[in-house]
DNA sequence: GTGGTCTAGACCACG
DNA sequence: GTGGTCTAGACCACG
């Protein structure tokens, strides 16, 4: 199954990075399987009904990140996975994400188990998307 | 134990908003209790070598969310707690927080249960941090 | 029908504030309404001959208290109300303002019936304006 | 009866505004006639616990005004009342602060009921203050 | 000395 | 072209 997510105009989370965490839910859930052809950057555009320079830019941040590959003439297709953070790198972005989550929580006077719960709702609910093939 | 936290200026989060987030934490971890005296805008922006612009923003960003209280010609003091917020907009800035962190997690290929270890690690040393108070 | 308000430099209400005012006073006019654009930036910068960056200090503040909302790369336009506050909270900045207004009421020397009068006909205008929907 | 009033420190209000409200308000009420002296710059800064030069500011500021004048080398005291400002000027003056707190007000979703029963609240606190010759 | 406001100008992020 | 961030530097308000 191809690409298949719509964006959201109204959201606070940028067109282009939507179009990022559309396309990485794809390949995590098996939608897009390596050596999957992705739609061309004009013909997302038109179905997101979005500026095309704004499906080049995710692409492009796609590509930088190992996702994706772009084969000259031919198109841009799903890449052979693989890690470009080190271990303590991706530990140390993890981190710093959620220090601010869990310092905003507490700000808003949650308490550990209201945080907890929230955590597990927002799992749950990106794993039902999974699950059912979701947007 | 007063203010005492580092900015990293390649980072892609804003200066200003670093600085909130230090002082934000210093008062959820207790390290800066109700009263204490933070250092001026121009000795801050000394220390992390920014502009003293950048601080006062940063300041007043805590002031209208009511972490902190400025009192003209003498300086700027921790608050006390307030809630100021009704119900509902405090779960749609929690959700707001949480989408960040969870979006910036699944980004970086950590599954659910590496997550959830994470928040639970984070929660149990905030609340170590604070029972000794620690910084 | 547009922003559509003038500010005074020589003023000792800061010029960033000014702009704030005149923003919700479109707002509860009714002459700004939910989904309405407002001028750039720039442009509004550049009517009222003040620099950009104070412009943007004034829709910041718009923004953080959810009078407006800024689309990244498209522009600022009008939000749909919310309450964000908790009912002690509006009391706390009502009162903040009444007192505001009724120290320099008194100030300038007006009586408990001149002030009550004032305050009737700026009611009754701004009923007025909002049922012609007039600017 | 001579000046007698408090300052609050943690107030938002200015310390010399403070001081030139409590001055003006002995004057309304009563307290201070015309001709009665006030203490000197040095005297009010000692009981107020203030800075002297702050005084010194609130004093000018009510010299300008015509509230009180200056005799050289004899001290402060309460000045024959003369309006200061045209009366467009007052008028102006008052619904500047009017559409500042209406606007305000309105915005926090607080209806007309609950606007004028907050000023009538107000005014009644204050007219309580001066028939008991209160702070 | 403390915070608050403003300008001029630069550069970045997004579309 | 849109808003967001930052710097350098000025000047004001308050104490």
């Amino acid at each position: 199954m191809a690409v298949d997510f719509q964006i959201s105009i109204g959201s606070t989370v940028p067109i282009y990075r939507q179009i990022i965490d559309g396309v990485r839910r794809g390949v995590t859930n098996g939608e897009l399987a390596v050596g999957d052809q992705l739609p061309s950057v004009r013909a997302l555009a038109e179905r997101l009904l979005v500026n095309h320079n704004t499906v080049a830019k995710a692409y492009q941040a796609l590509v930088r990140d190992g996702v994706i590959e772009s084969r000259h003439g031919r198109g841009v297709f799903v890449a052979k996975r693989r890690n470009i953070y080190t271990k303590a790198e991706r530990h140390r972005r993890l981190d710093a994400a959620l220090q601010a989550f869990v310092g905003e929580a507490l700000l808003l006077d949650f308490d550990d188990a209201e945080i907890r719960q929230a955590v597990e709702k927002k799992l749950n609910d990106a794993n039902g998307r999974k699950k059912r093939g979701d947007q």
